[in-house]
RNA sequence: GCACAGGUGGCCGAGCGGUUAAUGGCAGCAGACUGUAAAUCUGCCGCUCCUUGCGAGCUACGGAGGUUCGAAUCCUCCCCUGUGCACCA
């Protein structure tokens, strides 16, 4: 029979960094029983493979599920293979184009490989809703909308706000929280973990357990994290991001660039440290006794660390420094292989046509905008301000460090 | 199906026959300032090419045609969205 810890040393690890639990009494009760049966709690979150890459954001959930786990209890992983056929609304102010079954399977592939650096593999149970979904005929399908009114529906903040816009709402879009209720009831789940965003989708599943004569779930909804602009939630479309296999010298650089106020909440979602340690941070920043950007270094290093390892970390805490700080150019840049060919100036010549370079290197997205770049003092080659659009290579292959503001790349053109 | 209102660059939103690559705001990028912060100020902000010039060409205002020397702006058809109507009629 497994062993679990008192019930408040679980909720201390739990409640950290909660937006809110519905309801933290029916937790605790839950919690008891499950110690007293030796019995772990089934816990599930769902993820809809719409976007393959994962960001910051989507890690302050799964720690929320690592922490679960660490208490030894069951974390299943669902994968909203067959709701993404109809794509969440939330936070859309448009219909979602619905996914082809390729693009799904590859993206929960992808997901998965991403998720395990912060879930245990061994102790994950990973599901697909169109298991139980995609069984379901029509029939089935009505008696299930049943259960739910048109005004509850409406009630839903996104679809209200679409509503009195005068937006479109599509018919199929009302039955993404029937499903993923649906989900909880297939599954018996003890406790569902989301965005504080799904508020409404967490509580259809208990609405819908409640009709199956199941216990409604807990509902423990963990806070939308901030972007890098510290305003809209963090989503690769708006930009603000940090994606979780990003190279370590750039997530550090981004890590650095948020504001002091965003970091404290960084802290908390995004790192073990206890909220009271972070507390005695913020206490002494406040007070002048800590620079705040030490801490932030410190925030920028531990997150960092966490995905490539303690080497990773330093070294690229040392280029960001180099660079930033003292404005060098650093040792370890990401080195790109260039065919000359591609970057050739005039015929016959052996110039580079730098703004053919910069799009090369990824570090402008067309060629105008690289000349723009050039033209407005921004590039710099070697550490000089490069003003000139065309590059003498004096042999190839050369090795040339561009840099365009903050970001700089090795180009070695053969 | 009918009536009405709409569909403009990443988003919001002007323009309603001609210096309109298209006012303005947001977002973004770069420069100054800093702690690569934030805030602020300044510049940029469709693409391609080169002889990098206040150069040339191409593409763009839901789609397809048309009128015109010239259209995001006028006409026709189509697609899409919202609202209202839809028993007696």
């Amino acid at each position: 029979m497994p062993e679990f810890l008192p019930v408040d040393e679980q909720l201390d690890l739990l409640e950290k960094g909660a937006a809110e639990i519905i309801r933290l009494a029916d937790l605790r009760e839950r919690l008891e029983e499950s110690r007293k049966a030796g019995r772990p709690l089934r816990v599930k979150a769902g993820f809809d493979p719409t976007a393959p890459d994962l960001h910051l954001g989507h890690t302050v959930l799964m720690r929320k599920l690592r922490h679960f786990q660490q208490l030894g209890h069951t974390v299943i992983f669902l994968v909203g293979d067959f709701t993404s056929l109809i794509g969440d609304p939330t936070g859309r102010n448009v219909t979602r184009k619905p996914l082809t079954r390729e693009q799904i399977d590859a993206n929960a592939e992808t997901y998965k490989q991403q998720v395990f650096k912060i879930l245990d593999p061994e102790a994950t149970e990973v599901r697909y809703n169109s298991e139980w979904l995609g069984k379901l005929d029509y029939e089935q399908t009505i008696r299930l909308t049943a259960h739910f009114t048109v005004s509850q529906m409406l009630e839903r903040d996104e679809f209200h706000k679409r509503f009195q816009a005068e937006q479109p709402i599509s018919l199929h879009e009302l039955l993404y929280p029937v499903m993923q209720g649906y989900d909880s009831v297939a599954l018996q789940c003890d406790v569902e973990l989301g965005g504080t965003d799904q508020r409404f989708n967490l509580g259809c599943g208990r609405e819908l357990q409640r009709h199956y004569g199941q216990k409604p779930q807990i509902i423990l909804m963990t806070p939308i994290l901030e972007g890098l602009d510290g305003v809209q939630k963090m989503s690769k479309s708006l930009g603000n991001a940090i994606g979780i296999n990003e190279p370590p010298a750039e997530m550090y650089g981004k890590l650095m660039s948020i504001s002091d106020e965003l970091m404290w909440s960084y802290w908390t979602l995004l790192t073990d440290l206890k909220q009271s340690e972070i507390d005695v941070l913020r206490k002494d920043a406040a007070s002048g006794l800590q620079h705040p950007m030490w801490i932030k270094r410190r925030l920028a290093g531990t997150i960092t660390a966490g995905f490539h390892g303690d080497r990773a970390a330093t070294a690229a805490e040392e280029s960001w420094s180099w660079m930033f700080q003292q404005k060098g150019i650093p040792e370890n840049l990401e080195e790109v292989a260039v065919a000359f060919a591609d970057v050739a100036g005039p015929n016959g010549t052996s110039q580079i046509r730098l703004s053919k370079l910069l799009v090369q290197l990824g570090l402008a997205a067309s060629g105008a905008e690289a000349n723009r770049k050039i033209a407005e003092k921004a590039v710099k080659l070697d550490g000089e301000l490069a003003e000139n659009p065309l590059v003498s290579a004096p042999t190839l292959p050369a090795r040339l460090v561009v840099r365009l503001g903050k970001r700089a790349k090795v180009a070695v053109v053969a």
